[in-house]
DNA sequence: CCAAATTACGTCGACCGTAAGAATC
DNA sequence: GATTCTTACGGTCGACGTAATTTGG
C-alpha cells in the first residue's frame, strides 16, 4: 500500500493503459508493470484485468479509497510546509458561487482598508473542490456555502485537519415565478413543494436537496453554470424552483422577467457561510479570518 | 511522506523516545533514527526537537495529519481484501452504548429467527473509535447513536468510504431529577435550559451539547463511563441533566430514585440509530443490514 | 559518566531500465 | 502481425544493521 505504487494505479486505471500511465508518470511500461504487479502481490489479489485493462471488483474498491487518501498525503504535506512558509500579503482566496455575499464582501473591504498592504486573489470554484484546494493548499482562505439548519456547520467533504468558522447566515428562500400560485405568499414549507419541479444546478447541490424535499422529485431543467441570475431567469421562465439565499435574489420581484423570493418558514433552514483553512500561512491571514469572522 | 516513515514518526513521538520506539518497531535506534531524519530531510524542517524527544509545532501538524492517515490506509487496505474474503456467519458487531436500543434489539432477533446459522458478536465502544474499528475491519457492522436534526445523517469522524444507513430515530428527552422544577412539564426548550448544569458524559458528547445547549455552561460532575443506569441515578440525584433518547429512561418516573423524562420541543431534534458498514463480507451480513434498516 | 541519538560504513535488497518473451486484438 | 503487457536480468541506489562517535543531562 505503498503511495507511489498506489498513485500508479489510480493512473493506470485512469488511462486504461500501462503505457499510457507510464508516459504521464515518465516511467517505462515495464517499471509500471511491475509496480502494478507488486501492488496486487502485496494484497494478494487482482486489481486489474488486462487487455482490456480494467478495474476488477477490487480494483474498483481501491479506487475509491485511494484519491482521497492521495489527497489527504499531498494536503498533510502542504500544511505542514505551510507552518515553515515566509509571509505573504497575497491570499488566495477560493469561495464557491453564492459564498460571496453582500456580507462577506462587506467584510473583505474592512479588511482591505485596515491593510493596505493587503492582495487579495479570488477565485470561484464549486464546493466538492475547494475543501480539497484549501487542504493542497492551492488556496490560502475558502469559503464555502451551503445549507444547514441554524447555526449548525455544513457538511463539507474531510480532507483533513481544517479550521471550519461559521461567517454569516441568511434566510432561505424559494425562487419562484412571479406567475406561480404560491408566488405572493409571506412563507412557504418545503413540504408544499413536493410536487414541484426544481432546477438543478450547482448553486444549490441536487443531493441537499433530495434530502430536504425528499426523493425522486420531478427534476426541472439542469443548468450546469453557476450563475445566479442566469439561475434566475430560468427560475422566473417556469424551468423549475431554486433555493437561494435571500441576498440572492433582487428585492421587489422586478427585474428581467420576475421571479419573487418567498422565504422558507419550515423546515428551519438557513443559508450559510463557512471560512475554511488550514495552517494559516503567517502575514495577513490571521487579520483577514478574524474580519471575515466578524 | 512514505507512510512506513509516518508511522515511525508516530511512535517515536508517542514514546518519546527514539529507542523505545525502535524496540516497538522491531528496528535498531539507528534505524528509527536515519528514518526520522529522511522524514526530516524530505519536509525540509525539523520535526522533532531532541533531548528531550518532542513535536516541533511543524512536528504537532504532522502528528494530527498521520493518525487519521494511517487510519485510513490500514481502513483501504482492510476494505480490499474484504471483497476477497470467504463467507461468515459470525458477524462482528460494535455499537456505542445508546445504539441498541428496544427498535434495534427486536430487529437483531428477527435477523437470527430468520437465519439460525447467524452468530452476533457485539461489541461496545465509545462513537469516536466507532467508525474507526468499522473501517480498520475489526467489527463488520457499526451501530452508531447521536442526536441529529430530524432524517438529517449523524456527523461521524470519516474513516473513508463508508455506508451509513439510518435505523431508527426517536423522541429527545430531557432527563431532570423529580423534584426539578421543570419536572412535570410536557416539553421544554433546551434553551431555558441554558442555565442548568449539564451532566458530562460520553453518553451525550459534550461538543455536541456544546452546540446545541451554547458556549460555557456550567459543567456539573463529569462522569466518564458509559452505563445508562449510573447516569439516570446521577441524573435523579441532581449532579446534572441529560439528553437521551426517550427508550433509555423508564417510563413513569419511577425507579430508583426518580428522574423524569421531559420531551425536547425545540429546537426540533431526534436520537439517530446509524447502521454503518464497509464493503460487506460475504454472508449473513447483507441480510443483517437488511434486518436493521427494516 | 552514562544514556541516548548521530554518523560511518558495509551489505543486502528493492526498484528501475533494457531487452526478450507472451498474449490478445 | 502489431501493439501491449509480462518476464528476465543486470546495475544502481536506498535502507537497515553493526559499531564507532558525539551530545546532553
Amino acid at each position: 500500500m505503498d503511495p507511489h505504487l498506489l498513485t500508479t494505479f489510480v493512473t493506470v486505471a485512469r488511462h486504461g493503459s500501462f503505457s499510457a500511465a507510464a508516459a504521464e508518470l515518465g516511467y517505462t511500461q515495464s517499471a509500471i508493470s511491475q509496480q502494478v504487479a507488486a501492488l496486487e502481490a502485496d494484497l494478494g489479489l487482482a486489481l486489474l484485468r488486462r487487455r482490456p485493462v480494467e478495474p476488477t471488483p477490487a480494483g474498483r474498491r481501491l479506487l475509491e479509497h485511494a484519491e482521497p487518501l492521495l489527497l489527504r498525503l499531498r494536503a498533510a504535506r502542504a500544511d505542514v510546509l505551510r507552518t515553515a512558509a515566509e509571509p505573504r500579503h497575497l491570499l488566495r482566496l477560493a469561495a464557491t458561487p453564492l459564498a460571496v455575499n453582500p456580507v462577506v464582501a462587506a467584510r473583505l473591504a474592512e479588511a482591505r482598508a485596515r491593510q493596505p498592504r493587503l492582495e487579495i486573489r479570488l477565485r470561484m470554484c464549486r464546493a466538492e473542490r475547494l475543501a480539497a484546494l484549501v487542504a493542497e493548499g492551492r488556496a490560502d482562505l475558502g469559503l464555502a456555502d451551503g445549507i444547514a439548519a441554524p447555526s449548525d456547520p455544513l457538511r463539507l467533504p474531510d480532507a483533513g485537519p481544517m479550521t471550519t468558522t461559521g461567517v454569516t447566515e441568511e434566510d432561505l428562500v424559494v425562487a419562484l415565478p412571479a406567475g406561480h400560485p404560491l408566488a405572493g405568499r409571506a412563507s412557504l414549507r418545503l413540504a408544499d413543494l413536493i410536487d414541484a419541479r426544481w432546477l438543478r444546478t450547482p448553486l444549490c447541490p441536487p443531493a441537499r436537496l433530495r434530502d430536504l424535499v425528499g426523493e425522486g422529485f420531478p427534476a426541472g431543467l439542469e443548468y450546469e453554470g453557476d450563475d445566479v441570475r442566469t439561475a434566475l431567469n430560468l427560475a422566473a421562465a417556469g424551468h423549475g424552483l431554486t433555493l437561494l439565499p435571500a441576498s440572492a435574489v433582487p428585492a421587489g420581484g422586478g427585474g428581467g422577467g420576475g421571479v419573487c423570493a418567498v422565504p422558507v418558514a419550515a423546515p428551519r433552514l438557513v443559508h450559510r457561510v463557512e471560512l475554511l483553512h488550514a495552517a494559516l500561512p503567517p502575514g495577513a491571514a490571521a487579520d483577514l479570518v478574524a474580519a471575515l469572522s466578524g
